[in-house]
RNA sequence: GCCACCGUAGCUCAGUGGUAGAGCACUCGAUUCGUAAUCGAGCGGUCGUCGGUUCAAGUCCGACCGGUGGCUCCA
């Protein structure tokens, strides 16, 4: 007999080889029937898993977190098994969920089509019905060798494994796989899933390694999540910034000029001319000092700082000049720290804090370019902080309140990561474990919820990264905060300590919005292209009804204008429903529609964004401080932003 | 850079080997209108580029250029 202890504590005498689904059973039919999976002392397990000894155990149903990787695992396999009934030369490589899907990769002697990704999809159903058994067998290597032995790929990965693992194999149906698994208990238990599609991917990663085909799926436990799924990819490319930034005016890209570099029109100018405003406003009540560094940079700075060799292969190509070759700067720290070093520093000048909208380029491999989230030229919000060692502690701190400012002021939900020190760290360890601590106890002391990336700093510095939510619910790169005791070293930085003697500044490479041209992209997405009245382009489109109240609308605008607010005047000879819709497209907060009744009053009619008919009457004075109000206080008045 | 798909007017797209089309946008004219498209006319394309097959190529084939989705890499 062993001991089975459930989630309510509570404490069953089962014999031992039990099974967690006789378990189930006995708790209930519905739960027998809702099971999927266990979870035995903090690992997915089949059901049918013997169980050996006195384990924790839960059973997992479709409200279980963990389920739906269970599911898609599955779904992989009965891709896989799709995949291998229509093409049977097709070896295997992995098959993994991943976030909302799954996906499987094989090695065929000609791509996928997206007829055959139908037929697939068609033969996955075939496969369901079957309702084959998911079933695990354990084997030993030399079995495993032989199962495998017509797929080179499984057995590359099958020779990776330590002796002293357990290997096991997953059968349904026809098809058999390598896999730890653990699995749904049959195929039919797939029912809502969809390919999505073909791409190709090196195999383990590796650009050197052959390329195999991999198809993307995404599977759900309810039609209801698979459409709402679907839906939220519809959504995703509704909000394109690529596609709003063209449809609003905001920016461009010229094979002419070059690829990867945005040509900002008015629109899309006047938007960042609005962030920057606002961020270099709240730097300089924060501490920091603005300065400005050149585009170019002799090479030297680079071997200096170490770019080259290890970052040259991001960097543009030289540039003679004379006798000297310069580059094109890839990041702005260099030449911040050129600053810092043209005086002698006092431990009292510490914490020094240099921010600069700096313009940087990189070179970035064509296949990569995104519209304006992966581009060649791009300017950071960026900034560098040089500090003792003690005061790493509050720079974070004071940090983390400018991260909740900025992030609330865009209206982004944020999840924070700390990355600790790796293997391959430089320096004394204890000095980047003091730092790493520091760190820790900021995000301690600030109630932060916070995920550890174990190992994951950089060789010179632990980091604080942060993830970004946007309004449907994707996670971005944000703000980071790296700690770097490399580039100190390198350029010999020193401040004189209060014991006079020389001492070593910590740098701290932070960005609060990244790259301007990353941020705005993002922004695009996330607001669906409504702007905020204190960021649209335009605030305000005024409306005159005929001909004849055309001054006075026009008389409104330059009211507009005296109190700082952006409104234009569409006068055309277009009927009122045709420009209100134009307004409406180009996603403008408010239109002020003026006819003979309003001119006589001194009244607008106010139509809000999104708001459609309904429709608000108030004074002009009103509405103009009503939007000051509103611009003032940055209020996040987009539709459809929680 | 690699794999797949795509490339027709400023935009969205139709056109399966036989004389390049539509809607929107733009220009002109008419219309002066009460909350998401007023009517008419006009302008606009060497069908991504180059080569090949064919009596004939937007259409079939090849190469190249560019875009999109991935892979790899990153602000």
């Amino acid at each position: 007999m062993i001991e089975v202890r459930l989630p309510d504590g509570s404490v069953r005498q089962v014999p031992t080889h039990t099974t967690p689904r006789e378990i189930a059973e006995q708790i209930g039919a519905g739960l027998a029937r809702a099971a999927l999976a266990a979870r035995v002392n903090g690992q997915v397990v089949d059901l049918n898993r013997p169980l050996d000894h006195d384990v924790e155990l839960e059973i997992i149903t479709e409200r279980s977190p963990g389920a739906l990787d269970v599911l898609r695992h599955s779904a992989a396999h009965i891709l896989a098994t799709a995949v291998r009934s229509i093409r049977p030369e097709a070896k295997i490589g992995f098959g993994p969920a991943i976030q909302d899907g799954f996906y499987y990769d094989f090695e065929v002697d000609r791509p996928f089509t997206p007829e055959e990704l139908e037929a697939i999809e068609q033969r996955m159903q075939e496969v369901v019905k079957c309702n084959d058994p998911f079933e695990r067998q354990v084997v030993t290597k030399e079995e495993a060798r032989r199962l495998f032995a017509d797929d080179p790929l499984k057995l590359e990965r099958l020779e990776e494994l330590g002796d002293d693992e357990v290997i096991t194999v997953y059968r349904n149906g026809p098809f058999l796989d390598l896999c730890r698994g653990p699995h749904v208990p049959a195929t039919g238990y797939l029912k809502h899933f969809k390919l999505l599609s073909t791409a190709g991917a090196y195999w383990r990663g590796d650009e050197k390694r052959q390329m195999l085909q991999r198809i993307y799926g995404t599977a759900w436990f309810s039609q209801k999540d698979l459409e709402e799924y679907l839906h939220r990819l519809e959504e995703a490319k509704r909000r394109d910034h690529r596609k709003l930034g063209r449809e609003l005016g905001l920016y461009s890209v010229h094979d002419e000029a070059g690829r990867g570099l945005i040509h900002w029109h008015p629109r899309g100018g006047l938007i960042r001319y609005t962030i920057e405003e606002y961020l270099r406003r709240t730097l300089l009540a924060n501490g920091y000092d603005l300065v400005f560094t050149p585009h170019v940079a002799n090479e030297e700075l680079y071997r200096i700082s170490g770019h080259i060799p290890t970052f040259v292969d991001n960097m543009f190509g030289p540039i003679e000049v004379e006798d000297e070759t310069y580059r094109l700067k890839p990041m702005n720290c260099p030449n911040h720290i050129m600053i810092f070093r043209s005086e002698p520093r006092s431990y009292r000048d510490l914490p020094l804090r240099y921010a600069e909208l700096g313009t940087c380029y990189r070179y970035e491999r064509s296949g990569v370019l995104h519209g304006m989230m992966r581009v060649r030229g791009f300017t950071q919000d960026d900034a560098h902080i040089f500090c003792r060692q003690d005061q790493i502690g509050p720079e974070a701190n004071a940090l983390l309140d400018l991260v909740d400012i900025m992030m609330a002021t865009f209206g982004y939900a944020y999840r924070v990561f700390l990355s600790t020190r790796p293997e391959k760290a430089i320096g004394d360890p204890a000095v980047y474990d003091a730092a790493t601590e520091q760190l820790r106890q900021v995000l301690v002391a600030r109630g932060v919820d916070y995920n550890v990336d174990e190992g994951g700093g950089a060789f010179y510095g632990p980091k604080i990264d942060i993830a970004l939510v946007d309004a449907l619910g994707r996670e971005w790169q944000g703000p980071t905060i790296q700690l770097d005791f490399m580039l100190p070293e390198r350029f010999q930085l020193e401040y004189t300590g209060a014991d006079n003697k020389p001492h070593r500044p910590v740098m701290i490479h932070r960005t609060l919005l990244g790259s301007m041209e990353r941020f705005v992209g993002g922004l695009i997405e996330h607001y669906g292209g409504a702007f905020p009245t204190w960021l649209a382009p335009e605030q305000v489109r005024v409306l005159p009804i005929t001909d004849d109240v055309r001054d006075s609308a026009a008389a409104f605008v330059a009211e507009l204008k005296a109190a700082g607010l952006r409104g234009t005047l569409d006068d055309r000879s277009e009927t009122l429903g045709y420009r209100i819709r134009e307004a409406e497209t180009m996603k403008i907060p408010y239109m002020a529609v003026i006819g003979a009744r309003e001119a006589e009053a001194g009244t607008v009619a106010v139509r809000e964004r999104g708001a459609g008919r309904k429709q608000d009457i108030m004074p002009r004075e009103e509405f103009v401080a009503r939007l000051r109000a509103e611009v003032e206080a940055r209020t996040l008045n987009v539709p459809g932003l929680a």
